[in-house]
DNA sequence: ACTGAAAACAATTGCGA
DNA sequence: TCGCAATTGTTTTCAGT
């Protein structure tokens, strides 16, 4: 197999994972290369899944949930069917925006978001407290976010495999 | 001042956030409006910053960085310099995909990609241990992502204000 | 694999309701 | 604020290098 992606594509996705709105047109003249041609990278890059998906940041305070914890959730035992359990739990949770599976100091750690504190209180009693495969949590409020999203540091691919 | 949004925005922005690539054909045929009145309402999303950004999702594994770690990072003092100083270097840190300032455990929780442990090993010495205002840090490696990104519940604003 | 032109498609603007 | 129609702009396809 090739090499998924040369310079230029690292190029477009640096350009692309802070805005996707930009035209093929502005992508070109910043990296030398036709509209065409820029089109044709990013159709290939999304059909391969390298790049994942296409998606608008809302604002959490704008849509009513200004406050977001950061959660560690520690299961009472780690056993593949509860993980599983816990991790479908969470998906169709929705006050849940991401969460990670993790080792080290928790088992799970999830992001919340809520109206107020007394909304995100409210959560953990039906989330947490009454889940039985949950040995614990420990909250984390969110002050400040500093950097937004996942941007991801893109550097060409080895040419040496 | 009205009401920022309405329902219908709220379902706009539900689709959007999962995939911004619709057409506002499509999104205005799933919820019943013409894709002009659809184009003229995420304008203004848009443009009054409900909708913060756009972006493409990148796969970290796809980018040759296969590892992510979540860091709980404490620092020395709580003095509004020093946390602000961090900030500024957590902003200029390639390796940092997200960072959040909290109270509780710890004093900021970050993100951070590697090309492997070693990588981040590397990352480690030079980012903790040669910052004297960093008191000490906790890793959790993240086996899998369960929610990916940040969808928000999007509810209808509050009609009694 | 690229460019450039033509065709198809989507977004924006102006207008009347 | 809406929908419709016309305009503008963007993306895709196709031929040629």
């Amino acid at each position: 197999m090739a090499r998924a992606y040369d310079r230029l594509d690292a190029r477009i996705m640096e350009m692309i994972q802070a805005n996707n709105r930009l035209t093929s047109e502005e992508i070109g003249r910043e990296v030398g290369l036709s509209s065409t041609a820029v089109q044709r990278r990013m159709k290939k890059l999304r059909e391969s899944g390298i790049v994942e998906a296409d998606v608008s940041i809302i604002s959490p305070k704008a849509v009513g949930r200004p406050v977001s914890m950061l959660v560690l959730v520690s299961l009472e035992r780690e056993r593949a069917d509860i993980i599983d359990r816990f991790k479908r739990t969470l998906r169709s949770t929705r006050e849940v925006m991401s969460d990670f599976y993790v080792t080290g100091e928790a088992d799970f750690v999830i992001m919340v978001t809520a109206r107020d504190m007394e909304d995100y209180e409210r959560f953990t009693r039906r989330f947490f407290y009454e889940n039985p495969d949950i040995k614990g949590f420990k909250t984390l409020v969110v002050m400040d976010r500093v950097k937004v999203g996942f941007a991801i540091p893109i550097e060409e691919p080895d040419p040496n495999v």
